[in-house]
DNA sequence: TATTCGTTCGAAATCCTTCC
DNA sequence: GGAAGGATTTCGAACGAATA
């Protein structure tokens, strides 16, 4: 049988197509907005009408529907537990792109909430959070009824049987051609032996530029259109704004024009006023091909939004730039005859579509991270279900070592430390005391640092039966050619490490320390751990 | 300093009902 | 059937705080 998943505040099922290209199945798919339900209809998300339900997420209507939709699954379908739980609540109430925000917003918020009940009830082997980067630090009002961090509300609530782990990343290092900080948060089911979050985040890789993702794309003239492809097309606006644009340079904004070609606006006696706030800086502000896209916001439609011109046509990016920038593959489909659209037929519908097209670009996920979370969630889950039915268990990676040795991942206070610094670093060097830490911390560490030159780690205050095992597992491991570990001796006299890990905590960060010459104290590790080797 | 899955506002467009 | 008028939705542009 295929994968399942359930998506939750789904917009147009962006992110959730990247399920469909690893072969899962949509068990149902909860969207308020009727228009964004279609879309997904368009793309063939579920495999029954009903599956599509359009409703409101905090009635319990709703949640009784998506129930009813599994019990009609296991029926039908012999379904026995859903795979994932995938939730996008809505962020306006926690982007810093909207400055008005207020109060009410936290009722927003506390949409997520409903996310973690339906997690509790439903209890998929895997859950994932997408969202803004404020995410985990907002407030939202916990199913107790007291407001507390969302964060704090993930764990109190779904700790006991998830592990759980949540990076702030950009995807334009994950191969989204265009900036956009975003929390994941992954839990996997305490009863999955072999996998862990840490496991399931998506894979660094090199930035792409604009110029490499949209340089290609026919240029356009002023309202022209691409004749092969009715997505691609110069947006008309008002004539009269040519002037405040056709001068841009990259990364420039008519603000910076001189008074005769500022943007501005007429009064109701037709006078002219110029507009400048504060902060106007990437209003009416052209893009920069040598660099990732800017982040895609919903109003991708008008030139006074934040940075919507093209690099060098007069015009905003079309929707076809934009799926690319999304990484939204050609084959998805905004409506149910895609294939019969031309720049003859399409006036009509674009006009109808185009704003809640470009919305639902917007605010969605891209495609090309919910494809890389599902394939590793299918991976993973495939060897569970490949060991349970008796196949080998090699046992040989870290994560799967330090999840059975400890039952959990520990909580994430340390790798904030790192985040505070902010540092590009090229290599690190680590000292690890004691098979322990190891075994805790290390597997973190080769993951958040999974994309720099070389992690050098020296591990000390070994027992000779764990020094043994531990080069015996390390044998097995493929752990990448950046990582390298030793057992040295002893520290060297003048050796500096960017971290020390000792006492089952990061005591330093990036702290070099000059002659770090301890005593090398044996202590005897517990059963547990050597059950592990 | 640069950036951001946005909201608000007025105005225009569209929809809907009533009346002649 | 079509004009008038009101209700609702959509459109175009303006706009700033929080965060890193």
């Amino acid at each position: 049988m295929s994968r399942t998943y359930i998506s939750l505040f789904s917009c147009a099922g962006v992110g959730c197509y990247g399920f469909k290209m690893n072969g899962f199945e949509c068990v149902a798919s909860n969207e308020l907005l009727a228009p964004r339900i279609e879309v997904q209809k368009c793309n063939h998300k579920c495999k029954y009408e009903s599956g599509y339900i359009c409703g409101d997420a905090t009635k319990p209507e709703t949640h009784q529907r998506i129930y009813d939709e599994i019990a009609m699954w296991k029926e039908k379908e012999g379904l026995e537990q859903v795979d994932v739980v995938f939730a996008t609540p809505p962020c306006q109430g926690m982007s810093t792109a909207n400055y008005k925000k207020t109060d009410h917003e936290q009722i927003r918020n506390s949409l997520v909430v409903e996310a973690i009940k339906l997690i509790k009830g439903i209890h998929p082997k895997v859950f994932v959070f997408e969202n803004v980067r404020a995410f985990m630090k907002s407030i939202c009002t916990d199913l107790s009824g007291d407001d507390m961090l969302i964060k704090e509300s993930i764990y109190k609530n779904l700790s006991e049987d998830y592990n759980i782990y949540w990076k702030v990343i950009n995807f334009k290092d994950y191969g989204v051609p265009s900036s956009r900080p975003r929390t994941i948060v992954i839990g996997t089911s305490k009863e999955l032996r072999h996998t862990t979050p840490l496991q399931l985040f998506p894979t660094r890789q090199n930035e792409i530029l604009l110029r490499d993702s949209i340089g290609g794309f026919p240029r356009l003239a002023y309202c022209e259109k691409d004749k092969s492809d009715p997505f691609h097309f110069a947006r008309p606006f008002p004539e009269y704004m040519l002037d405040w644009i056709k001068d841009l340079k990259e990364g420039e904004t008519a603000f910076d024009n001189p008074d005769e070609t500022k943007p501005y606006q007429l009064d109701k006696d037709g006078n002219k006023i110029v507009n400048k706030g504060a902060y106007m800086g990437n209003k009416y502000r052209r893009l920069i091909w040598d660099r990732p896209g800017a982040c895609i916001a919903t109003r991708s439609d008008i030139m006074s939004s934040q940075d919507t011109i093209h690099p060098c046509d007069n015009r905003v990016l079309s929707i076809r730039e934009l799926m690319t920038l999304m990484t939204i593959p050609n084959s998805f489909q905004w409506t149910d005859h895609d294939s019969q659209l031309t720049v003859e037929n399409s006036d009509e519908y674009l006009r109808d579509n185009e704003g809640n097209i470009r919305r639902c670009i917007g605010e969605a996920v891209p495609t090309q991270i919910g494809k890389d979370i599902a394939g590793k969630i299918k991976q993973m889950l495939d060897y569970e279900d490949y060991v349970k039915c008796g196949g080998g268990d090699n046992a040989n990676n870290f994560y799967i070592a330090a999840h059975r040795c400890f039952g959990e991942i520990l909580p994430q206070d340390a790798f904030a430390e790192i985040d505070k610094k902010k540092e590009e670093v090229e290599n690190i060097s680590v000292k690890v005391v004691g098979i322990r830490d190891f075994l805790v911390f290390v597997p973190q560490l080769i993951s958040y640092y999974s994309h720099i030159n070389s992690i050098t780690i020296d591990v000390f205050s070994l027992t000779s039966e764990e020094e043994i095992n531990l080069l015996s597992l390390l044998e097995k491991m493929n752990i990448g050619s950046n990582v390298h570990i030793n057992i040295p001796e002893r520290a060297a006299e003048f050796e500096s490490y960017n971290m020390i890990v000792e006492n089952g905590k990061c005591r330093h960060f990036f702290v070099t320390i000059l002659g770090a010459k301890r005593p090398v104290k044996k202590t005897q590790a517990d059963p547990l751990q050597l059950s592990l080797f």
